[in-house]
DNA sequence: ATCAGCATGTAAGGCGTTACATGATTCA
DNA sequence: TGAATCATGTAACGCCTTACATGCTGAT
């Protein structure tokens, strides 16, 4: 069972551009990366400890601050770890949308509640679109950058499939209009 | 610490409408609900068992058969859960889209590693809308029947997705295409 | 006869979350 | 002074996957 723990790599990736802290990791990952990974403290702080363990990050003393403040710093085996992964193309993607689940077994309730899980749904995906049009918009002019365009596909990636889900709600809203068809359990 | 286990509601949504065995519910789920949703032999038949525990389902024997096979029906007590976990709004929708993580961090590497997770991604999409439109077909002539329109929904949120993805992958392709730029960590 | 598929389960272990514990600093 | 944020970590627990273990049945 080979160790396959994602969030290493999301860590190498950060650490390539720049020496961080737990807490630093943290609030990347909560921005832009959280459209497709998350990671929490109880996450972030063992994989560093494990990932010293193993030579592909190592401590810097932090001598300015007077808060305690533990930077990590990549090693040439953690980028030469972070490029065999980056360079593999096998990838898991996977889905787990609750919204889904609960529309795919609606036809057991009425059609008032399958229709409050889209548009709770419509809503919450709103919302973070405008969030991703922003960062797009802040990519664009520097796209020359090599590491700016990356980051430019995966929000464009965002967005195209939330306004994807948005067109989807009509639909949905659409045939879930009709509530004079109404089923109980 | 509330339970929260979500293949509890899955496997309780599939027996609210018919008796099913636990590898005819592996079956289903790794139909059409695979899309936004996965489980396992070793998460089914753990679940199954603890929810005879709480009197939300019960064995019911199996006459005919020559083979061992337990069906299990929801009792009026797994229905109530069911039904108060549809009725709740709140959803965790959650993606863990390595494909896009590996293009976040692609900056570090050339671009030719970036488009080959692209076409790898392109490729296994491709494959999975044909299944859908399958599904869609077979769901189309019937929707008036409750369930299939809620079927649909979903198959349906999957081929809107799925199309938007490919032109996603269209317009990264255009963008990475620019084979002169080279960069290598 | 043999292999794929039917059918049930357990065991080990990895991954991850939430909550907790602790304390410093900054700003209103 | 008190709240928010910075900052690091641990502990308990839950959930899930993979691999294993076992045996039957039907088709070629």
């Amino acid at each position: 069972m080979a160790k396959d723990r994602k969030i290493d790599m999301v860590i190498l990736g950060l650490l390539a551009h720049e020496d961080l802290t737990g807490y630093d990791i943290k609030k990347r990952i909560d921005g832009a990366i959280s459209l497709f990974w998350k990671g929490s403290f109880g996450s972030i702080y063992p994989a560093l400890s494990s990932m010293e363990k193993e030579g592909l990050v190592e401590k810097k003393a932090d001598a300015t601050g007077k808060r305690e403040r533990i930077f990590y710093h990549v090693t040439d085996k953690g980028i030469d770890c972070l490029k065999a992964w980056l360079e593999d193309e096998k990838a898991t993607n996977d889905l787990k949308y609750e919204t889904l689940l609960k529309l795919h077994f609606g036809g057991s309730v009425d059609r008032a509640t399958s229709l409050k899980s889209v548009v709770a749904f419509e809503e919450e995906i709103t919302e973070k679109l405008s969030l991703l049009q922003l960062y797009k918009k802040n990519l664009e002019p520097d796209l020359d950058n090599e590491d700016h365009l990356h980051y430019y596909l995966t929000v464009s990636f965002g967005i195209t499939t939330y306004e994807a889900y948005l067109k989807w709600c009509e639909e949905a809203k659409k045939l879930l209009a009709h509530m004079d068809k109404i089923s109980i359990i």
